[in-house]
DNA sequence: CTTATTTGACCATC
DNA sequence: GATGGTCAAATAAG
């Protein structure tokens, strides 16, 4: 178990490094030293994920987020803390506005996207950016074919349109490898054609959100010729029905001791020199659905802000925020800021 | 029987 | 005319 606590304080160690590296910073942040940074740290706690993974009972690992967030084309910087901030539980401002302030200069699109009330699950799920990925499609089609107004949209768009996003996203280890990944949307298949210079079909579907029959949303799903153990993913138009997946779900593992309030042994993560094991630890009370982070993300590519993503159920105080960031247009880097209360 | 998927045809765009 | 996106009938699955 020691090489376990070892390898999560190691990672933790390197999380605070960046944050006070950023918080000192004056001038402009280097994404280059951001992203060797957010890489370093993403592995350190995978490798402490798989220790973990390999001795824990199997409910616990199967839903880490930790281990299902690595992947080509971005970088994921999972920073944990775990302090006495009681400022963060005083209400008032949003989670948004709150989870924010921890990362002051890291982006500024994310600060001026939650000025513009940018998606916040715990108030405004799937708000969307335009600013980022572009404006909304055009006029809403009924399920009959038509839109409101009784004219015919038109079947095809070879251009590019605006609001489109793509991702390359990891075939599924498990399962059916021939599927795309479960972003956790109702879509439905509506077409499949074969692409010129394509060494794989591509598959469209369309959102089927029974509760909301004009959700325009859109994706087409295709392996990727250079590799095809990926998936590429363009999101045409955002979702406009109530469907949006739940992505409280982050199982993790809260110290127990934190159930009493007492964590007074100044941020090492050990309150009161209490065994910080796996025994000594719980999970957290799952909410709902199983659904990744990863996937609720890449389902949801305009979903910028802060996220309030699990409550303990061990403790009033013990609230873990979740900061994603997933600018597609910036260089496919993420930044997920998690913080333990109390 | 209902719902989802498959697949050839159709249509707009390049 | 070639191509990509969508429709809708046929088919499969539950």
């Amino acid at each position: 178990m020691d090489d376990i606590l070892s390898q999560v304080f190691d990672a933790c160690k390197l999380a605070g490094d960046l944050e006070s590296s950023l918080r000192l910073s004056a001038g402009p942040i280097d994404p280059g030293f951001l992203l060797l940074s957010c890489e370093d740290i993403a592995g350190a706690f995978s490798d402490a994920v798989h220790v973990i993974r390999s001795r824990a009972p199997s409910s616990y690992t199967s839903h880490l987020l930790f281990g299902e967030a690595s992947g080509e084309g971005y970088v994921q910087a999972i920073h944990l803390l775990r302090q006495g901030d009681h400022a963060f539980c005083a209400g008032g401002p949003s989670a948004n506005d709150m989870a924010l302030s921890g990362l002051p200069q890291l982006v500024p699109e994310l600060q001026s996207t939650a000025a513009m009330g940018g998606s916040s699950y715990a108030n405004t799920p799937d708000t969307g950016v335009d600013a980022l990925v572009g404006g909304r499609g055009e006029a809403p089609v009924a399920p009959s074919g038509r839109r409101a107004d009784g004219s015919l949209p038109q079947r095809s768009c070879r251009k590019r349109k605006e609001g489109t996003v793509t991702q390359r996203v990891p075939v599924l280890r498990t399962g059916n490898m021939e599927m795309p990944p479960d972003d956790g949307y109702p879509w439905r298949k509506y077409g499949q054609k074969n692409i010129l210079d394509s060494s794989f079909p591509r598959s469209y579907y369309r959102c089927n959100d029974k509760s909301h029959y004009r959700c325009e949303a859109k994706k087409k799903v295709q392996k990727a010729d250079d590799d095809p153990s990926t998936f590429e993913v363009t999101y045409c138009s955002g979702h406009t029905c109530q469907a949006s997946p739940i992505p409280m779900l982050i199982p993790t593992l809260v110290p127990s001791g934190s159930v009493n309030g007492d964590d007074d042994d100044g941020g090492n993560g050990n309150p009161q020199g209490a065994p910080l094991g796996l025994e000594a630890m719980q999970p957290v009370a799952s909410l709902s659905t199983p659904i990744h982070m990863q996937n609720w993300l890449e389902g949801n590519p305009r979903s910028i802000g802060a996220l309030l993503v699990a409550h303990s159920g061990l403790c009033e105080r013990s609230v873990a925020f979740f900061h994603g960031l997933w600018a597609q247009n910036k260089s496919h880097f993420s930044v997920f800021y998690v913080v333990f209360l109390d």
